[in-house]
DNA sequence: ACGCGAATGTAAGCGGCGCTTAAATATCGT
DNA sequence: ACGATATTTAAGCGCCGCTTACATTCGCGT
């Protein structure tokens, strides 16, 4: 790793890379933990450095905590557009479903990293470029999708931006079931998660279309590229 | 209130019904705070007794977080249980709906309390008969609505059980991006943002129906009850 | 080469937290 | 009336976020 070494071995008084040293030392703890077991101190415990050197980087907890989120909010984006780049179609509810496949596998991958993303009042997200401005990104790509749908004829009729939302909504609730522990209710054991949010997404995708057999059929071949 | 004395002014030792003002706080608290402002001590602050006091009680603050999900919960099931009672229809789009209304009433209305009572990792969900038996309670009402609508022939082809968890998917990504404050970024102002998930939820309903216009019109119907 | 301000770290400490324990006080069944 | 039981207090442990005062190092201009 890139990670330098621990209080006892450190040579140097600097660290040399302590916020990164710092975020990586959180994530890792929001995996271990939750969010609310994420404690400052033993981040800098892990970094190998004193109680109070976080706050030169990090004035306060949620400071912390934000750039946490930023860094999901980076991998998230990246799983999304990696998951669109190997797309040999331009079909939308090809590229929708790709979309969704790519969201809900980092989601499943990284279920309490994605809490954070997600959980506003724990974070600044309004105070984050990196946040809001890939989250303004992620819902322009989804918009001009659905709006070259409706271009085509693909799509079936109604308002863009209600659909639109409508979408997210699902996928966002599906994703939150899934974090916050719901689908056990429904009998969804965690292995079959994905495949079930993925089913339930493309399902409603389906019933977008003009054509749903149609969308089926793109979906599905999207799936294996 | 029934609420006893503060601490300066109570004549007795006991206190007399320290559970129930403890809630009682710790509700107000969430509301104030949020659920990570909630402090145990505060709570016994509120209630005017010492600080030790709580743990007769609530061993634990998730135990005293968990009885305000519960608290939660059962206002929840309770709002939605009034708006199934005041409906003149038995149409099972009307009544979904109205199990809709109800849900993002609540929802809308005590936006901190909801995040608590989903926030599964912050509560003993598994051990709280209440939290999962009235969870399981909406879930059968709900599926027993879309079995009938299925039976009379008003639902569109496809898995009743995929249909179900998408429908309530949808419902809990609508309350939670309100309760997480993402619907800023949608344009949707505080004020209506419970007239905007109504209006996806049902333009989602319309859909599932063989006969859309014939359920929107029984939805708008069991609007006025 | 070097000297000095800016940046980065440490050490110590404040008040508040969750939770535990021992003792004091009230209630209740018999 | 009284002893068993339940409730509450008081004191304290270790940890927390955050602040302040001070030590060390870096980097840049001359």
């Amino acid at each position: 790793m890139t990670s330098p070494e621990t209080a006892s071995t450190r040579a140097t008084y600097h660290h040399g890379a302590l916020r990164e040293a710092l975020i990586a030392a959180t994530v890792a703890l929001v995996e271990e933990r939750g969010a609310e077991g994420v404690t400052v101190r033993e981040a800098a415990r892990r970094a190998g450095v004193s109680s109070g050197a976080p706050f030169r980087h990090f004035p306060t907890r949620m400071a912390l905590m934000t750039a946490v989120a930023e860094e999901g909010m980076r991998k998230l984006a990246e799983a999304v557009d990696a998951g669109l780049a190997g797309l040999a179609t331009d079909d939308p509810f090809a590229r929708l479903a790709a979309i969704g496949r790519a969201y809900f596998g980092w989601a499943v991958a990284n279920p309490t990293h994605y809490r954070v993303v997600g959980d506003r009042p724990g974070i600044d997200f309004e105070g984050s470029e990196i946040l809001s401005g890939r989250a303004a990104a992620i819902r322009a790509e989804m918009g001009a999708i659905f709006a070259e749908a409706r271009a085509s004829d693909l799509l079936r009729d109604g308002d863009l931006d209600l659909i639109h939302l409508q979408a997210r909504a699902l996928a966002y609730g599906l994703a939150r079931m899934h974090v916050d522990a719901h689908l056990k209710e429904w009998a969804i054991p965690p292995e079959r998660a994905q495949a079930a949010m993925q089913a339930v997404m493309e399902d409603y995708l389906a019933g977008l279309a003009r054509d749903p057999a149609a969308a089926r059929a793109a979906m599905r071949r999207s799936a294996q590229a």
